[in-house]
DNA sequence: ACAATTTATGATCCAGGGGTCATATGCGGT
DNA sequence: ACCGCATATGACCCCTGGATCATAAATTGT
């Protein structure tokens, strides 16, 4: 699953659906990714401002990753899930 | 070019690479995303603690997007560029 | 419907980010 | 070596994110 991320609210649906997808609740990857429940909890509803470090500790914990390339010119192919 | 993003020294990578290739000054860049020539100086040398919404508006004005996989699993295809 | 677990909300405190301005340093061109 | 633009640094203030604790609300299982 590739997700497109432009806003915090795209991350916040990314980062659910992997710690879902994964059978985590937000306590076990507090623990394992050293981020408090209640600021995944934030996070995962997409409020704004979040802190980068914070987002990686996130992605390194649920074992995804974040690439940044040039914005695809023509038809995105579809496959994307673009929150 | 790809860039694999797991901390904010790659991220700045990425970006200063981007504006380069847009040959675009800081102040330029400043200008058309918004965030501060000071500020995107401090980002592209990997000074952490940069707010999502930040970086949000420095890719969006260089035309560059984000995205959230799965962390490749076998052997990188080796193009990618990881800083 | 209830109990237990999970998630969200609310408040407090503190550190640090980013806006802002001034200035210093660096660097390309001549 | 000098000049002008580019980038970096430093200081200040304000604001907010995240740690932390308590608790409310929602969800799940039986």
């Amino acid at each position: 699953m590739k997700h497109l991320v432009r806003t915090s609210k795209n991350l916040g649906h990314a980062i659910r659906q992997a710690r879902k997808a994964k059978n985590l609740t937000q306590k076990e990857l507090a623990s394992m990714s050293g981020v408090w429940q209640e600021t995944i909890s934030k996070i995962e509803n997409g409020s704004g401002g979040t802190k980068l470090e914070t987002v990686f500790d996130l992605i390194a914990a649920l074992e995804l990753e974040i690439t940044v390339t040039e914005r695809s010119k023509g038809t995105p192919d579809g496959l994307e899930d673009i929150f």
